[in-house]
DNA sequence: TATGAATGAGCGTTCATTCAT
DNA sequence: TATGAATGAACGCTCATTCAT
C-alpha cells in the first residue's frame, strides 16, 4: 500500500464518520462521502468493495470499542450484572434500524476470506462470553460456547422486538433479563 | 361495491401467487401483477399500501399453512420430533433470501393498527408452541410462553446463520437440535 | 332543481370555501371536498362538470366582489387613481400562481353556452372600464372598449411578470402605472 | 469526460426533436426519449431537471429560430408589416395548446439562476423590438423598451384569446393589428 | 489509482374523472 | 341522484455500482 492510497482511504473513513456524526448512519450517501473527501465515485469503490464494506468498518469499530469496555470490566456474577454489562452495546446496535440491519447482514461472514470487522466482533463477543461462562458461575450442563451463542440469539431477539411498537410496554432490558435467567440458570 | 372490491383484491392476490409459482417471490414485479390482473397501477396501490403489503399477505398465508399443518400434527415428545416438525416451515422461510428478509422486517408490527399477516403468524406460532409446552414434556421451571419466545430466537438465529457460508458445514437442523435441547431440556 | 339538489350543491361549495380558507385554492382536493360534504365522488361531478367548474364559481365570486367595490367607487380621474382602484383585485388574482392560471384559462369562454363566472366577470370588467373611458378623461382616438381590452392585456402582463423572480425589483403597481400612462394618455 | 456528456445530451435533444417532428410536443414521452436515445432513465434526469427543462430547450430553440428570421428581415415600417413579421412566431407559439402553456409557464424565470431558453428568448424579443422602435417609425413619447413590453402584452392577449372559441370569428391577426395600431400609433 | 458520466430497473405517485350499479 | 371503486398513463426518483478513459 502506498502512502497516498492510505491517505485517501483514511480521508474517506474520516469523512464518513463526520457524516454519521451529523446525520446518522442511515443518511450516509456515497455521493456526499466522495464529494467531501474530494475524490471521484470510482475511487471510493477502489478502496471499498461496496458501501457495506465501509459501514462494516465504521460499525465494527463502534462495536469493538464497546467490547473493549466489556472486556475491561470484571466478569459478571449475576444475570442483572450481565444485562447491565450489555447496555451500551445494545444502545449502539439499536440506535438506528439501518445499523441493526447491517449488523444482522454482516455478522455472519459470507466466506472465510471475507470476514469483516463486524463478523470479527461477533467472534470476539463469543470468546468474551465464553470467558464469563467458563468461570462456572452459570449453568454447566452445556458447553460455554453454546451458552454464548444462545446469548447472541436472545440479544438479537430482544433488539428485534425493540424495533416493534407492539412490545414497547415491555422494556428491552427486562426482556433480556428474563431470557438470560432462563437460559443461563435453569432450575429444573 | 364491497363485492367488486373483494374480487379485484382477490384477482391481484391470485395473479401474484401465479407469479410466485413461476419465478419465486424475489422476481414478482408490481408492474406484471397489475398487467396480468388487468387493473391499473393505481388500483394496486389503493388495495395495498406498497409491495411489502402484498408480500406480507402472500408470505403470511404461506406461513399460516405450515402452522396449520403443525397444529394438526400431534404434539412433539422429543427434541428431534420438535425439530422435524419445524422442517417445512424453515424450508419455506429460507427458500429465498428475500423471503427471509421480508419476514424479519415485517414480523414485528410498526404500530398496533399495522399488524399484518406475518406479524399475526408470529403470534400464532407462540400460541402453538405454548400448547406443546403446557403439556409438561419439557422443562417446567419457566412459563411456556417464555419457552416459545426462546424457540423463536433460536429459529431466527439458525436461519440467519444458514444464509452465511461459514456455517454451511454445520447443518441448520443440527444446530437447532442443539439449541432446543439446551433450551428445553437443561440438566443441571 | 329539487331542494335536496340545491342543498348538496350548496354544501359542496361551502366545504370548498372552507378548504380554501384553510389551505388556499391550490391545495383543494375533490377527495377532501366530498369527504367533508359527506357525499360520494360521483355526486361532485353530477353537480360540477369538472373541478374547474367549482373553481370558476369560487374565484369568479371573489372577483365579482372586487368589481362591486370598484363599481361603487367614483370613476378614476388619474392614472394613479386607476392603478390604486385595481389594487385589491390584483392582490386577489395573484394570491396564488394556481389562481392566476385558472383565471387565465377560464377568462375566455370556450363556447357561448359555457360562459362561466370568471368569463362573466371579465365581460363585466370591460363594461366597467368602458364606463370610465366614455367620460372622456383619457385618450379618445380609439373606442373605449379597445382601451378596456388593452388594460386587460397590461394587467395580465403585470401579474405574469410579478410571478417572475427576475422582476421583483420593479413593483407590479409601478409597472402598471407606466403601462397605463402610455396606453391611456399618449402624448404624441 | 465533457465530450461524452455533451454527446449524450445532444443525443437526447436530437431524439426529442425527432419525436416532436413525428407527433408534436404534446406527445413527447420521456420514456420514449430515453429508449430511442439508448440511455437510462436516470441519465435523462441527470441532464435535465425534469421534462419541462427539455421542453424549455426545444421550444426555446424554436422561438430563437424565428427571432433569427425576424432579426434578419428589414425593420417594419407599418403596423401591417409589423403584424406580418410576427406571423411565423405566432404560428409556432400557438401550434399546440401545450406549447403555449409551457411558454407562459417558463417565460418568466423563477430565479435568476434558472433563466432558461424560453425566458432568454423573451429578453431577446424585447431587444429586437427596441431596435425597431428606436428608428422612430412609431410613437416616440415613450421609451422603446416600454413599447416592446407592451407589444408582448398584446401578443399574449391575442394568443390567449385565440385559444378561446368565443373569439374565433375575430382573427388573431386582425386583433393584433388593432392593438398595435392603438399602441404604437396613437392619434390624440 | 483516479475519474465521473452513465447505468438500471423497478417503485410509488398523482388525482381528476368515469361508469357500472 | 347517488355511489365509490377503478382508471390512466406518464412522471420522477433512487442511489449504489460499473466501466471506459
Amino acid at each position: 500500500m502506498q502512502k497516498r492510497t492510505l491517505e485517501t482511504r483514511a480521508r474517506l473513513v474520516a469523512v464518513a464518520r463526520e457524516l454519521v456524526a451529523e446525520n446518522g448512519y442511515t443518511a450516509v450517501r456515497t455521493e456526499e462521502v466522495v464529494q467531501r473527501a474530494g475524490v471521484a465515485k470510482g475511487t471510493f469503490f477502489s478502496h471499498f468493495k461496496d458501501k457495506d464494506a465501509l459501514m462494516d468498518l465504521l460499525i465494527g469499530a463502534g462495536i469493538d470499542q464497546h467490547l473493549d469496555d466489556m472486556a475491561q470490566a470484571s466478569a459478571p456474577d449475576t444475570i442483572k450484572e450481565l444485562v447491565a454489562l450489555h447496555r451500551p452495546l445494545l444502545k449502539f446496535m439499536t440506535q438506528e434500524r439501518y445499523v441493526f440491519d447491517v449488523i444482522l447482514r454482516l455478522s455472519g461472514a459470507a466466506a472465510v476470506e471475507e470476514i469483516g470487522a463486524i463478523a470479527t466482533t461477533f467472534g470476539r463477543y463469543i470468546d468474551l462470553a465464553v470467558g464469563w461462562f467458563e468461570m462456572g458461575r452459570f449453568r454447566s450442563d452445556v458447553p460455554a460456547d453454546l451458552l454464548a451463542e444462545g446469548m447472541q440469539a436472545f440479544l438479537t431477539q430482544a433488539m428485534a422486538l425493540n424495533f416493534c411498537a407492539l412490545h414497547d410496554d415491555q422494556k428491552m432490558e427486562a426482556r433480556l433479563e428474563v431470557y438470560f435467567q432462563a437460559w443461563l440458570c435453569p432450575e429444573v
